[in-house]
DNA sequence: CAACTATATGAGTAGTTAGTTATATTAGTA
DNA sequence: TACTAATATAACTAACTACTCATATAGTTG
């Protein structure tokens, strides 16, 4: 790809997606997810943030295509819809890990 | 690498690095630089940002480790320090290819 | 239908951030 | 030394974002 030929659209979309990612609360529900959907009450008891902040983020990243929405009765459950999203977090950790040096033992 | 470990200081360097990467400019300035190091003012001629406004993203991305920073008489060039940045852009551009479908061409 | 549960949303706030303009700093040059 | 060029920074503003509290909505159960 010649990246220097990227519209300011499709760079916008990209930087969009990064922006997501770059926020703890929403970092912390992705990681909740890894291990398989969840409800968003379950969530909120593995992330320990409030009810409302939850479905916000939820919907964030929804919207944005890194999760999943199924509805079933009461409850909402929401799941990793693009699994390269890991892949990515890899790719950070490991990138930490060099310049950090010594301090990156708080990453394995 | 067992992810709900994560410690929340180690989350919030992950999140600090994906923040950097989610700003239009800030992209601009990465993949300016693909080419090889370049001075400010090379830099804002290569994306229309003000000189004030390309400065303070250079000295973030260089706080942040992505890139490195050299000087040479009046000049200062900076360069990508971790080269890993490529492969997110990679991986983001990949899955919003899959996301998008049809309209992805502005990826190509 | 009334009561209850799970989730979403409106409204407001505090904190952050990108951008601008003007000026300061640093280094080379006449 | 005076002048010029390249970069950084101070001060300000406007826009955005995460968060909270209260309430609304949607679905379930008695």
């Amino acid at each position: 790809m010649n990246r220097k030929n990227l519209s300011d659209e499709a760079l916008a979309l990209i930087a969009s997606r990064f922006k997501l990612l770059g926020e703890g609360s929403r970092l912390k529900l992705i990681i909740a997810l890894e291990s398989g959907e969840q409800s968003v009450n379950e969530l909120v008891a593995a992330t320990g943030l409030t009810q409302a902040n939850v479905s916000r983020h939820l919907a964030a990243l929804t919207a944005g295509g890194i999760l999943s929405r199924r509805k079933e009765g009461l409850n909402v459950y929401h799941a990793i819809a693009d699994p390269g999203i890991f892949d990515m977090c890899e790719s950070v950790c490991g990138s930490l890990q060099k310049s950090l040096g010594a301090r990156a033992k708080v990453f394995r």
